[in-house]
DNA sequence: CTGAAAGCGCTTACAG
DNA sequence: CTGAAAGCGCTTACAG
């Protein structure tokens, strides 16, 4: 390992203190009130020798790490993948660098993720928090550590937040296929008490309020075997003539169910999905989706976050999503 | 902010010294041999006082970060989702934390987010680099820093990697083509001289030498509107009745682009593509495709990278993929 | 305009 | 078995 130049080589070098060389090299030049050729001094030598500030160093004496820990579900489903990479890209921009984990959606899992992250010292917190997690999330609070949850927050927990309209958007989407015709419709969710998952329930039901309709919700954990049975029961017995399907994941796995069962999307059965996917356009018909402003989602949650490590305030945000229905080219 | 107990505040609590405390909150009560009464008080007091060692503190003494730094093309795309997802829960059994870039196959960008990831003074890279970044790769491994490329690497650079066996994955999914009956192949790659590019190539070539077959690159920056002409010309001109796709980014595109031209697959024309995608299993024969290793990829990259960190070792890794080929169920 | 010095919270020889 | 102390590389009042 070659050896880094410190502040200590640049002030030998030139003959000065160390204490002018920080403030020339860390731009509060006006503040120490250094002398211009002593400042151009000093900038000649730290570009000489490659100088490299040691952030660990600064972040000791500073207390600032200029790093946010994300923390998603599962960072290989699509839909997280894209919040992290907008999330990295605009954090960049103000010179924070982003840690990632995935909870899993377990709220065990989220805390030991957040206890490490703490000991890393990180300066904020985003979070897509899992069911049954607001104690982790209180508890991030009570330390005064800044936070935004992404696409989920609770009722009852006063944090920032930015999310998309949930109820509005499977409202307006679910009236759509109302508009269409669709008369007998079947909502496959989560059991979730999550806010974003009861929000899409209920943008359901006060849209269906006057036709056919029935909600089905799948433990999360026993997805695959339930899924299946309750589009048999959504086939057989109810006998819906289009489902309704909360996220991407669900969607997926539905749209993969159907495939196999020989069911012809839309003309034996229509679907609507939340979220979008790459799926989609193989479809004869391409699949109407919700689709969610991601990007939109992560900048957002940056921009909060960084205020928010300024000026303490909470902030709550609503993004609006965008229906998908288009016929093929 | 809530603050933090220190050492000192333990070592203060209990009137022995910080370097006492440290030895038996760090491990090394035998290095330190440390009284066992005197240590049981030490470690009761650190409960008490719900103590969280300083990493930042910690670092800078140590010179270790207990940080990796992964930079992939696109953190958005599927395939290094997982990878990602991989990495981390490797690297987490190691207590690695892992920070995460995109270069967009930008060798600019790749050299940016080193630099960034240096001053944070990683411990070591793991890296899937983008065409033309030898220079950069050379560089860490000039700096000393420890470093296992991923997917990818570069012939004429000696550093540790681990990678698909392409050529010999993709002659044998062509050798597959050949056996089915296809006789006149067409190979959709981009024109890179990375080594996973030119071997996948390779083994296209070799595997097709006793038939009709031909090779397109394709420029990374402008694949759209050269995907489509390509295509456009190994139906009209070439009448290819396969279409081999080199990664996965391509298959999509291209399995696009076929379903909107009408194409049906694989009765008017078959496709095999490289690299798994969830789309595959929506079409009625599901795509044949060459699975890469992609957890394995990941735990070994970290395994490589790990044990490299400790013995300075180069280690180099091929992983033999597997071939799906599966109809209906 | 500039320097000497304390201190962030650890680790680790060194001396007893 | 235990303590005093130096030092990792910075920042930042304080004194001149």
């Amino acid at each position: 390992m070659v050896k880094k130049v410190s502040l200590k080589d640049i002030a030998q070098k030139i003959g000065v203190s160390t204490a002018l060389v920080s403030y020339v090299l860390s731009g509060n030049e006006e503040k120490g009130r250094v002398g211009k050729e002593t400042a151009e001094k000093i900038r000649q030598a730290a570009k000489e020798l490659n100088y490299q500030p040691n952030h660990i160093a600064k972040s000791l004496k500073t207390g600032k790490t200029n790093t946010i820990g994300l923390i998603v579900a599962d960072i290989s489903n699509p839909f997280f993948a894209s919040i992290a990479r907008g999330v990295e890209d605009e954090s960049g921009q103000f010179g924070l660098t982003t840690i990632i984990g995935s909870s899993d959606e377990s709220p065990e899992k989220l805390k030991n993720l957040v206890d490490v992250f703490i000991k890393r010292q990180v300066d904020g917190f985003i979070i897509s928090p899992p069911d049954h997690s607001e104690e982790t999330i209180d508890y991030i609070i009570s330390l005064g550590i800044p936070i935004c949850l992404i696409d989920r927050h609770f009722e009852h927990v006063n944090s920032s937040y930015v999310v998309t309209d949930n109820k509005e958007s499977m409202g307006k989407a679910v009236s759509y296929l109302i508009e269409l015709g669709y008369k007998n419709l079947a909502f496959i969710g989560y059991d979730s008490s999550l806010q974003h998952m009861k929000d899409r329930e209920q943008g359901f039901l006060d849209a269906t309020a006057s036709i056919g309709s029935k909600v089905y919700k799948i433990n999360f954990n026993k997805q695959q075997a339930e899924l299946g049975k309750n589009i048999q029961y959504i086939l057989k017995t109810q006998k819906a003539d289009a489902i309704v399907f909360a996220t991407n994941t669900l969607s997926i796995a539905g749209l993969k169910y159907l495939t196999q069962q020989g069911v012809q999307i839309p003309d034996d059965l229509n679907v609507m999905c939340f979220d979008s996917s790459e799926v989609y356009d193989f479809f004869y018909h391409p699949i109407i989706h919700v689709k969610q402003p991601i990007e939109n989602l992560a900048k957002e949650s940056v921009t909060i976050l960084t205020s928010q490590m300024k000026e303490n305030t909470i902030q709550k945000k609503v993004l609006s999503s965008e229906l998908v229905a288009k016929t093929r080219a």
